[in-house]
DNA sequence: CGACTATTTGATAGGACTCAACCTCCGTGG
DNA sequence: CCACGGAGGTTGAGTCCTATCAAATAGTCG
């Protein structure tokens, strides 16, 4: 049930198997969620974290002039910050952006798994360091590059997060979210945002029809975006990492 | 020694005088450090936490190609994360902007304060909660607002911030920092912070001479940021906070 | 005073936004 | 089966905000 959460583990530290059992056994209330519904609203007390199974959820604040601005997506295997159960209430929302199956755990359900197992609340630890970490580059991304360095910077990003727990498929990936919500993402308007699109897929970047986003160039991207993967933490020996694809086959002629 | 960082804690929590006598007792190294000096640089393995006492650090990242985006200000009795102890070294540097003095915590220190006095745990908790909160407020501000916008922002900003430590003298406070520098923690150039900053002035929202801002109309200020302190989870009781000045007299004619 | 750094000013260019219209796709329902 | 509506994507023209480049001025410190 909770599978891609030990994956996203597994992509920080080895897990036991007594490990992986407790985790499957956890007590968690699942719920599919439609596209565009708040999972968390800001202001609301908070009853417990809630894990994304499968869809793509995010955090965002939105200003009293209806201005938006997303702070973070969280994938597959993601949770919002189970810190925050100190405080009264959160100061942002949560909300999906695709149809997501969310995992909501009573905190008491977390508190005995990470009292029980010191490993399993160290991978939690990491992932929250690993959030706060792409947080940062989020700020200097909005603060620091151009709508085409950042939207490179984005892509890059997705394309190693989504790897590290299997959701590349050779290049491509889903990408179920609008141009608008890029810009929201991004700190563009999502005309601007459409236009660098069409800069990126007539230089042959990538494609993005649908809902499935490819990375026709690699390293192309990682250059525009002065991408380095380092900060997401991700084991590197890991075999359906992304960077693996680029081995030659041995067999040749 | 480290009176700012009981100062800091207590505008979160009350703490009794066994903790704040344990605070004062800890065994920290003190330095005098000139501005412009890093105190930890990224990619360094990390020795020990350091706490502000007085002046002005920040937490920043620079790309290769020179563009540099502050991430935060470190303000006296503040700290960076302590729990970065648990990665191999840190992906942003931490630099002084004005003449600081720094307190280097031992983690032992560090870990013997918080497991004898879980009050003082709760309290650094609360702090890096806080700092996230501001964290996400400065996502949103480069990416959302306006030059003026996020000039005002931060401004009102500090202004609660070293309120709540007893930093600010009626309504002025001290800005050891140059006008570049706030562009690069506002993602602006310092050309464009000089013009807008010389609106504010003739609009009679600030002044700024020196080292020394005044607030001269937080009312009108906070307007144009939308600033709301909740954020900053200060104790609305305390009797230094900015937010008392307002009050008016009860003897009236 | 002299060297340096920071601030200020001017002219110009360009990136991103605004507003509006139009198009395309898709699910719905008559 | 096709008309309809809505959401998302695309296009165009014009404007504004912010960056760039260069130079002058003001401050600071030994």
């Amino acid at each position: 049930m909770i599978l891609p959460l030990i994956r996203k583990f597994e992509s920080h530290i080895q897990l036991s198997d007594a490990e992986k059992k407790a985790l499957l056994q956890a007590d968690v209330a699942v719920n599919e969620v439609e596209a565009r519904w708040d999972l968390i609203k800001e202001g609301q007390p908070i009853d417990g974290a809630c894990l994304v199974l499968e869809g793509f959820a995010c955090r965002y604040k939105r200003m009293q002039d209806g201005r938006r601005q997303i702070l973070s997506y969280i994938l597959p295997g993601e949770m919002n910050d189970p810190r925050v159960f100190l405080l009264d209430k959160v100061d942002h929302s949560i909300g999906t952006l695709a149809r997501t199956t969310v995992a909501m755990w009573p905190r008491k359900t977390l508190f005995n798994l990470t009292s029980a197992f010191p490993r399993i609340a160290r991978a939690f630890w990491l992932c929250t360091l690993v959030d706060e970490a792409i947080q940062r580059q989020w700020l200097v991304n909005v603060g620091q590059r151009t709508a085409l360095e950042r939207l490179s910077h984005l892509f890059c990003e997705l394309y190693f997060r989504l790897g590290a727990i299997g959701r590349v498929d050779g290049n491509s990936f889903d990408l179920p979210i609008t141009q608008a919500e890029l810009g929201d993402t991004l700190g563009l308007t999502a005309v601007h945002v459409n236009r660098i699109l069409q800069d990126m897929r007539r230089d042959r970047l990538i494609r993005w029809s649908g809902k499935r986003m490819t990375i026709l160039n690699l390293p192309a991207l990682s250059i525009i975006a002065m991408f380095d993967p380092a900060y997401l933490r991700l084991r590197s020996d890991k075999q359906d990492m992304p960077g693996r694809h680029q081995a030659t086959p041995l067999r040749q002629p």
